[in-house]
Formats: C-alpha cells, sequence, structure tokens
DNA sequence: ATCGGGCTTTGATCACCATCAAGATTGCGT
DNA sequence: ACGCAATCTTGATGGTGATCAAAGCCCGAT
C-alpha cells in the first residue's frame, strides 16, 4: 500500500499534520489563536516523528533543543539517581508537553521513553520562545503548561508523602481513567500501557505490592484486572478510598 | 530610632530596596540586564512586604496576582488533601520565586508561611509577562525558575519513591548546607527554622522519625544536633548515606 | 521569674510494605 | 506453532517506620 504513494499524498499528510488541523490542537496550544497566528506556529513544528515502542524519545544529559508534544502513542519519563535507581517522573498521553524540565539547564534530566509505537510533534524552544514574544497568548500559554507541570508534580509528591499504597493505586486508576475521558476514550476501561514495576516506579511501591493492591480491589469488586486490561466497576468505591485515608 | 525618620530617610531605603541594589539580584534576576532594563524591572516590583513568622503570604484558593521574591526569611509552601492532610511542598529562602504553582489555575494551590519574620518582593505577573516580551532575557528567566522548579520537584519524587529515612534526612540537611552556602551564610552550622513535624511533611516521614533519626546521626559522629541548630560534623559521610542506598 | 503550651526526645509495640522465592501466564520472535 | 524471556501472581517472612505513650525541654506570654 506504502508503494502507491503519489505526491498529492504526501502534501495531504502534510496538511493532516498541521496544529491547525490537528484534533489535538486544544491540548497543546491556546485556542485563541489567529489564523494568522496559527500559521506561524505550524511552520516551527516539525512533521511527526516515529518513536517505536521502547525507544527513547530523549535522554537525560543530551543538549535540549526542543519540547515535544504526544502526538500519538504514550510515554514515560524517568530520573536515574546516581547509584542507579530509577523513578518515573510521569506517564504521557497525546496532546502532552514533555521536555520543560530541560530548560533550566540546557539538556534534558529525564529519560522520556515510548511504551508504544507512538509519535510526537517537535517544538523547537529557541523558535518558540522568540515567536511566543509576538504571540502574547502563546506565551501565556508556555507559563500555563509549565505551571501545570509543576501543580502536578505538587501533587504527586502529595500521594508519596502521605498516602498508603491502595490509595496511591487507587489515585492512579482515577487519574489514568480521567486523562482517558477528556482524550475521547472510554473511562470505564482501558489498557495499561506500563508494566507492573513501571507503576510502582511511580507510585513508590514495588511491583509485587502493585500486583497484590490490583488483585485485592478486583476481589473487592472495584475493578476487573485482565492483565493489562483494567475496568473499573465502582469509581465511586475507587475514589472514597482515595480520600478516606487516615494515614 | 525608627521615630527620627526623615523623607530622605525615606528616599534612601527605597533606594535600598531597588533591585538594581538588591544583594540577591542575581537570584532572583537574569544578570544580562542592561541598566535601562533593570530599571524597568525595578518600576514593576513592588517595595518590600513585611510578613510575620507564622503569617501567611498567601492560601490555596486565593486569586493569583503576583510571583513572590523572598528578600530576607524563611517560607514553607504546602498543599492540603482534600481530606486534610498537609504535604510540604517546599521551604524556600532569599532570592527565590514562590507562586508558580497559580500561573495555571489563576489562583494559588499551595499555602505559603513564614517561618520567621521575613520580608517578599511582589513581582505582579501580568506587568512582569508584558515586560518580558520586550526583554527576551527576562523572558528566558521566567521559563528557566519554572523549569527549575520542575527539575527540584522530579528530586524530591526520587526522595519520596526511593529513598529510605536516613537517606532522606542526609539528602535534607545537604540540601540546606548547600542553600546557605550559595547565601554566604554558613554552610556547616546552620539553624533550621521549621519544626520536626514540618522536615517529616516535606520528606515523608513522621516527626518521631525525624527526631530519631538526626539523633542516631549525632550518635555516630555525623552532626551535632541541639534542638534547631544544626551543625555538620562528617559532609563525607552524609554524602555516602545519600548515595550507597540499595532501596 | 514563673507558668503553660508547643516542641522534642525516647521507648515499646505494631502494621504495612519490602523482600525473597517459586510458579503461572503472556506475548514476542523465529 | 513453538519456545523462551519478560511479566505477573501469590505465598511466607522480615524490617522499616508508624503509632501510641510519657516525660523533658524550650520559649514566649503574663
Amino acid at each position: 500500500m506504502q508503494t502507491a504513494l503519489q505526491p498529492r499524498d504526501i502534501t495531504f499528510k502534510q496538511l493532516r499534520q498541521a496544529c491547525s488541523n490537528c484534533s489535538l490542537r486544544e491540548l497543546c496550544l491556546p485556542n485563541e489563536l489567529s489564523l494568522d497566528e496559527m500559521k506561524q506556529v505550524d511552520e516551527l513544528i516539525g512533521q511527526g516523528r516515529p518513536i517505536k515502542r521502547g525507544e527513547a524519545l530523549y535522554r537525560a544529559g543530551e543538549p535540549f533543543r526542543a519540547l515535544y508534544a504526544v502526538r500519538v502513542g504514550f510515554f514515560k519519563t524517568s530520573v536515574v539517581s546516581e547509584d542507579g535507581r530509577e523513578q518515573v517522573t510521569g506517564f504521557h498521553m497525546s496532546g502532552e508537553l514533555m521536555g520543560m524540565d530541560a530548560i533550566s539547564a540546557d539538556h534534558y534530566t529525564c529519560d522520556a521513553v515510548a511504551l508504544e509505537d507512538s509519535e510526537v510533534c517537535e517544538l523547537p524552544f529557541e523558535e518558540m520562545e522568540s515567536l511566543s514574544r509576538k504571540i502574547p497568548v502563546l506565551q501565556r500559554h508556555f507559563y500555563r503548561v509549565m505551571s501545570r507541570e509543576i501543580v502536578r508534580d505538587h501533587g504527586v509528591m502529595l500521594l508519596l508523602g502521605n498516602m498508603k499504597a491502595e490509595e496511591r493505586i487507587a489515585a492512579f486508576l482515577l487519574n489514568l481513567s480521567q486523562r482517558f475521558q477528556v482524550r475521547g476514550y472510554s473511562s470505564m476501561s482501558f489498557h495499561l500501557r506500563m508494566t507492573r514495576e513501571e507503576i510502582g516506579s511511580y507510585l513508590g511501591l514495588k511491583l509485587e505490592t502493585v500486583s497484590r493492591t490490583l488483585s485485592k480491589f478486583q476481589d473487592q469488586g472495584l475493578i476487573k484486572v485482565q492483565n493489562r486490561l483494567i475496568e473499573l466497576l465502582d469509581v465511586d468505591g475507587l475514589k472514597q478510598l482515595v480520600n478516606s485515608c487516615q494515614g
């Protein structure tokens, strides 16, 4: 099928990949952009770059040149301590921006690895920076996105500092569910892209604890687990778990 | 002494409080600002605002109008979960910026409370935002500061997710020490501004564990503890503790 | 100077989760 | 379709830090 690609097919593909036509626009970019402003943004953002499952989009230490927006797929970001322990700092799905940690030190401080075959849009930072000086809403947008990341990290700190294993897992499932819903996927049943170990690293737990807790939730009728397929059976029950922690 | 204040004293005081004369300039602001640019910044930033020990600079939920730079003193920021548990998200000393979490939601998401009599400079955000469009290094500076906060939060996540109590406390002491040093204070002996409970909240530990661990470090000859006065006796030993965690 | 409340220390016990271990299942590559 | 490696589940045990408790200390208020 690929052999029959004609020039107009390529053009069509490029068109589809322009931000102005992208269904994720409202996730990556401010929605107040005029047509002309959108065009300027379009010109900066590279065509989608495919990343195979297991591949790194970037690694800690590499020089910083661009932020990346997930177009399709799923990523984890993680930092590694001097003595080699990995901490997953986030899972990132379509429309989310990665690489903001790199601005301060001019190199990435995380690894970003695709957990399924994915595609990202490249936002060259220097260019976006100067464009954001001409387009106030764009500048505001980047400040907001970075601020949101800070708020999110504070939430994780609360989770890691105060919650018990069951609460962490319940909060994690609800968070995923909500993010899938925003993207038009089912919020009641979804496929985990990450291993139990990666979940555990993110939540400050060991993989066995993750596995056990999921089994326990299943026994309690809160969820149904089939390997990486999760079905939420009692969302309210999960929410109660998160808030009832007298830890 | 205060009764003899003359107009020229007030002028002098205002002069001293201008960013251009502030010894913390290189911590709060980019150091590439021209004289003229510095003047424009000076005009935006309000005079120092005093905050008494125990008072809140702002609280979660209050509308966002400004970022704050610590001029003198010491602050904690903390988030509170729905069911009332507090998580300290950071301790902030002179030259550090607070309030960046508020940009995304347009209200503060943390409480910021002074842990000693303090003074802050107010950076009205909208004004700084538009000024940063005219002064590229200023815009870059804000992106950098926010990025640094993200990197810092990732470090805390690593600490909370992977480290044992002793490693957390050692890392915490070394971090404080290093930040005091940057500011020209002794890195070998310093006064803790926060309670054991606040340390514990930040590090995901209970106050008893903090107390016990400090005592243990003292028994091992790593530090000397006299209530809130800490003396570091074996910095290398502490560093080894942080890195040797096979957790 | 004295009192009182908040903060800190230290001890004893317990719960939660990590660790170790073995087996089951999945899914990928050939 | 097969086989192997990676992932997941479940069980048994132990350690770390939480919890409960009580006493001592420091500091600020009167």
